[in-house]
DNA sequence: CGAATCATTGAGCCTTTTCAACAGCCGTGG
DNA sequence: CCACGGCTGTTGAAAAGGCTCAATGATTCG
């Protein structure tokens, strides 16, 4: 038998049922598949029939432009569903391993036919759904106001908040992202980025490694935001 | 007896009956409000128990700052629904009237209630919410990749098409947002956004006039913006 | 007429990009 | 084991794009 899937755990606990798995919501079938990092798991215009979601590693959605550059969306981790939704669909961008990544695939019908029979099954989609346009609304919010200082301050402390919920504890988060591709995310260059954390860095706020940035303390990332604010 | 609401004509188009209108979609009771430019529909925190739908005119969802600017995130139309879903839930931004606008208000447990009985009803209302979605990642797209040029021009082309829709035909169609209300959209001042499209304007492809544009062609403004990706 | 909103214009400054190198890490194959 | 190529990260200097500040028009409404 499988384990549960992180998607199936993040499902329940939004069930007014809280805590415990439902066992019909545990009998669902799913197909793990292990993926490199960089390998495609959704390509735009892809028509899809199953839903998608993140067993374990880092995802991101993206566009590519005609000109060549890059455009990451948003970034997906443990749980997050892939497709806009559970029905069937076709993508207007693509989706892509950052990390090694293992994928849960479901089938739609199994899942669209839990909603008529699993109470508040329906309710728990559209609020995980929710959670994602909020990351959306804040990431236009970042790319249309803040300077390019406030936005690397805005995407660490999004994704050191959310790799904290999952990981051990909170303190020291590891976030293993390439430079040039968070600098995608917010509409930077890789160069100007390294500037950047450079700076912070040498605050003593986060450290550096091939391939990541480890944040030291989240609160103090948190103020150092605050203080920009002010500043401004 | 009540008009038919935008944002049921739009949900029927999307149910497996296309076409007609169901009676029982129909038979629904919402409540028409109408209110000024500025006026504001839904505020940021406000706990929401109603379907909020815009029935005519333009809105906007926005985020204000500490510092006192303001992100518009998106503008909605007639059909659009102002909340993330159907469930009660808590708002993270604003709605505001950009136009004067009539709202119309459904409650939530009978837009419920009717998931369990009209086929496809559901999968209806997740399609016009991904409708935003597309709207949004679409946003960040240009706001990360583009110059403000490019950021103006995919506005202006998003605009133009929504607009053109609902409509009197295609061509020559007329947006009345404040062009300060278009820069904070795209993350520019309105001083600089002003200077862009008074050069747009001597190229003839929009005009101006107090509190709106015009779009001349939206297909010269198409090519407009293939120009601007082959010239980069 | 006066106030308020919206639009327009000019000049200098500052952030960010571009271009061009170079250094470090890592896996691969000889 | 070492040499190589590919990805990742760093650094410098010049150029460009957009912002700020400061005024001035233009239109609508009470």
């Amino acid at each position: 038998m499988h384990h549960v899937s992180p998607f199936i755990r993040r499902v329940a606990q939004l069930l007014p049922s809280s805590g415990r798995v439902s066992p019909v919501l545990n009998s669902i079938h799913f197909r793990s598949t292990c993926l490199d990092k960089g390998d495609e798991i959704l390509g735009a215009g892809a028509s899809v029939r199953q839903v998608i979601t993140i067993g374990h590693g880092l995802a991101m959605r993206y566009r590519l432009l005609p000109d060549g550059s890059r455009q990451v969306i948003m970034f997906l981790t443990a749980g997050d569903i892939c497709n806009p939704h559970i029905y069937p669909t076709v993508m207007d961008h693509g989706i892509a391993a950052v990390t090694p990544v293992r994928i849960d695939r479901f089938d739609c019908e199994s899942l669209i036919g839990l909603t008529n029979t699993v109470v508040g099954l329906n309710q728990a989609l559209w609020t995980l759904a929710e959670e994602q346009n909020a990351i959306m609304r804040d990431h236009i919010t970042s790319l249309g106001r803040g300077d390019a200082r406030a936005r690397v301050l805005m995407l660490l402390k999004e994704l050191a908040m959310r790799l904290s919920i999952q990981g051990t504890g909170p303190s020291p988060v590891f976030i293993p992202i390439t430079q040039t591709l968070l600098a995608d995310a917010i509409g930077v260059t890789h160069i100007h980025f390294n500037r950047i954390i450079g700076d912070m860095v040498k605050r003593g706020v986060i450290a550096t490694s091939r391939g990541g940035i480890l944040v030291n303390s989240l609160s103090t990332l948190e103020k150092l935001g605050d203080d920009l604010i002010v500043a401004a």
